[in-house]
DNA sequence: CGATATACCTAATGCTATTAGGCTTTGTCC
DNA sequence: GGACAAAGCCTAATAGCATTAGGTATATCG
């Protein structure tokens, strides 16, 4: 009868498919289980509770981004790498929403170990190779580029742009332009900065 | 019997106090029902549904982080004025977790009509007074401190910088120092990017 | 062939949002 | 002052959700 027998893999899987479909809170391990034409208890010999397959999602989610992204920054550099960089993770949120939505929560343990994680931080760092930063301010760097790309799409995403003009597309590439200034122009840290 | 009969007001207010005690998530009608001494159906006389009552704390919050940035910038120029602007979004993110929560979703019209939402704006606005952008670019550069500002304070919150060295409180300042560098080496805009 | 484990199931509990309709108190109009 | 009406709260009921407990069939292994 069982034509795919459940996986924690499969049942993740249908939870983003979900998400991005209709929204990552009308994931529920309901729906979920109805996607897979099965009964929600049935989940839970795979998956520990909801906030374990939302986690699973977040992993999965990460990823994925960092699939793209990488793919993206290769053999490019400075504002280009960025401008990549920025613009995977924007299609990436485009997308896939519901996926989206899941970077978007309170991190756990196993997201932030994974190795998703550790390769979108890797290559956001990657990217500051092109520019003038001396090595101990790349963590700023990469906390600041991913602080404004998160923001702004999340911000996007909210319709924080919807109500006024331009529209959201056109200020899009001149945040890019600004983050490559920033980058270009980095500060020196003053006294008490120093780590 | 009824020390303080119910209004809007007073449901909105104990919703985002249960919000910052116990999170965002848990503002049930049932438990804000329960922290009012009275029963869940009750509620319904004073707001639509459980969205709209979120709707209310984001609007709530709006005019409180409004009225804090208002405060803060107040005789301050540039670089001050930049740090005091991020200072008050990050202390009230700090202080008032559940109502900052609220101002990470979905705009609804109420919100992004109210008058807290275009103080904000207008405070950000503000802020460029002291730097040389020309007023076109204010928008994008609006959009671009908000974007930063709140994507960082976001992260910070998810604990997405918690298990990484050195500490977010670093960075902070950091991010407020590329901001100010960004703003005075605001780039033209090219070709394609004029609106 | 029988024992065991796997992978699903049904049943049950308790929480939530929401609607429908009742009761009690309060103010209003004559 | 008394009848009336409207607030403003209540109880009752429905339906969806997460989660636990325990049952059953199928396939594996000795």
């Amino acid at each position: 009868m069982k034509a795919t027998p459940l996986t924690v893999a499969s049942i993740v899987e249908a939870a983003a498919d979900l998400a991005d479909a209709t929204g990552f809170d009308s994931v529920t391990l309901s729906a979920v289980a109805r996607r897979l034409g099965v009964r929600s208890p049935s989940l839970y010999s795979h998956v520990k509770d909801r906030d374990a397959l939302l986690e699973g999602v977040t992993v999965l989610a990460l990823t994925e981004l960092a699939s793209r992204v990488s793919v993206a920054v290769a053999g490019r550099a400075e504002r280009s790498a960025l401008e990549a960089l920025a613009d995977a993770h924007r299609d990436y949120a485009r997308e896939s929403p519901g996926r989206w939505d899941a970077l978007q929560r309170p991190v756990g343990e196993e997201a932030a170990r994974s190795a998703g994680a550790r390769d979108i931080v890797a290559l956001t760092a990657a990217v500051l190779r092109g520019y003038p930063l001396p090595e101990s301010e790349h963590v700023h760097a990469v906390r600041f580029i991913g602080s404004t790309v998160n923001g702004y799409l999340r911000i996007e995403r909210n319709g924080g742009f919807a109500h006024s003009r331009p529209s959201a597309a056109v200020s899009w590439h001149r945040i890019i332009d600004a983050l490559d200034a920033a980058l270009r122009a980095w500060p020196a840290p003053s006294e008490g900065e120093r780590p």
